[in-house]
DNA sequence: TACCGTAATATGACTACGCATAATCGCGGT
DNA sequence: ACCGCGATTATGCGTAGTCATATTACGGTA
């Protein structure tokens, strides 16, 4: 490895072994430059980066310092469900059980900022990974936020015809565990009161809020990533 | 706002409402940066940014292109417990329950790559919010990755000792959702069954693996985060 | 028509500047 | 000893240019 990337692993690895305790501060970028003979630019590359992770925290004129007590981070990718079976290997499948419109429990409009009593379109679909049942997906689709006509949800799952359609909305998203309800478990097939792995997703574009998902992933669902 | 963000803003908008479609190929740095009036530098920052978020994908030669199915990355924060109860604005304390040299099951010694039969310090950690269960902690750690003497557990969370004494380590982590075995429910006082969200942490150095951790949360935890 | 090598080109990376901004340091006065 | 203000200074941001590299497009050849 060469260039920039070298010189924040080099960073890393000194920090890493204490060549600079927590807490202390590190040479100035000038300084280091003239160390790794590169130019200023090159190693305040490194340094945004290597406190873009965390590492270090940079103020201007007090210098950068090795973090005390890093918070760390973790980058969760959250993909199309498809992409998320797929990437194990296996087939991506989905049955639509519902798909009409109806009024939202007042969570959902609260959630969502919507006036309550408006009517939402309701889908209901089961993800398959081999057949087997991967996650029931609830969802709450705002029909102001649409364009018309709707696509048939049956053959494009709302997940990929979403981030297809709008794709670069805000959000945000909360994992939790809970027991299966009765039509949760009889969806994905398991004992009602099961565990479950229920991810909660809000999504909304600077002119409408979009869509409230629940995803309840069958047993075994694992979320993992590198930190 | 001004300069680079600025930039990544305007290009943000314009994606957004669709100026450039999923797909499509948008002008190069040197058009924008004419349009802009800006130097090319200044565009390639907002550009990478825009790369690094997922929202368009840049090729040598082959231009910026929107992203067609942006892979939606979810910062996660990981903070020490105490932190994370305080945040909610509840004093926290722990209560030390197990803390011995044992061996650890099989699943653990592989998953910190350390040879089987070999002896670890087992600690169980039950954390409180207000008093009342929070999380379940069940923690081997590596003695061979500690320096001696070990502290005193009882007064200070292996969690809190361990990013202040090995602040710099890589890891996986995991959640999960599992029901509450007997000794997890009673310790976080609900019925045997329950479903609990789990974290799985595995932490090590360069030098070596460090601590396998298992949060057991009391029900009604979420962990959530903006996208 | 099919194929292959070469030229054109867009991004990636780096250098060497300069100015802006925010903290801190230190000097001087009280 | 304490306080306040200006000078100093490290990072942050921008400009302009160079070289490198990956990939495409085009044109010539079989």
């Amino acid at each position: 490895m060469k260039g920039w990337e070298a010189i924040r692993g080099d960073l890393r690895a000194r920090i890493a072994a204490r060549h600079w305790p927590p807490g202390a501060v590190l040479p100035t970028e000038t300084a280091l430059a003239a160390e790794y003979g590169v130019a200023r630019g090159t190693v305040a590359r490194a340094l945004t980066d290597l406190a873009a992770n965390g590492l270090v925290e940079r103020r201007r004129r007090a210098g950068t310092r090795v973090a005390q007590m890093p918070v760390r981070r973790a980058v969760l990718a959250i993909p199309v469900i498809r992409r998320e079976v797929e990437a194990r290997g296996q087939v991506h499948g989905h049955r639509l059980l519902d798909c009409r419109s109806a009024v939202p429990p007042v969570a959902v409009t609260a959630a969502l900022d919507l006036p309550e009593g408006g009517p939402l379109l309701h889908l209901e679909t089961l993800h398959l990974a081999d057949g087997r049942p991967f996650a029931l997906e609830e969802r709450w689709l705002n029909p102001a936020a649409l364009p018309s006509p709707a696509p048939d949800f049956a053959s494009v799952t709302a997940n990929e015809w979403l981030v297809a359609t709008i794709p670069h909305a805000t959000g945000e998203i909360a994992f939790s565990a809970a027991a299966a309800s009765p039509r949760e478990a009889a969806a994905l097939g398991v004992p009602p009161g099961t565990a479950v792995f229920v991810t909660e997703r809000l999504t909304r574009t600077e002119a409408h809020p979009v869509t409230w998902v629940r995803l309840c992933h069958a047993p075994g669902y694992r979320l993992a990533t590198a930190l």
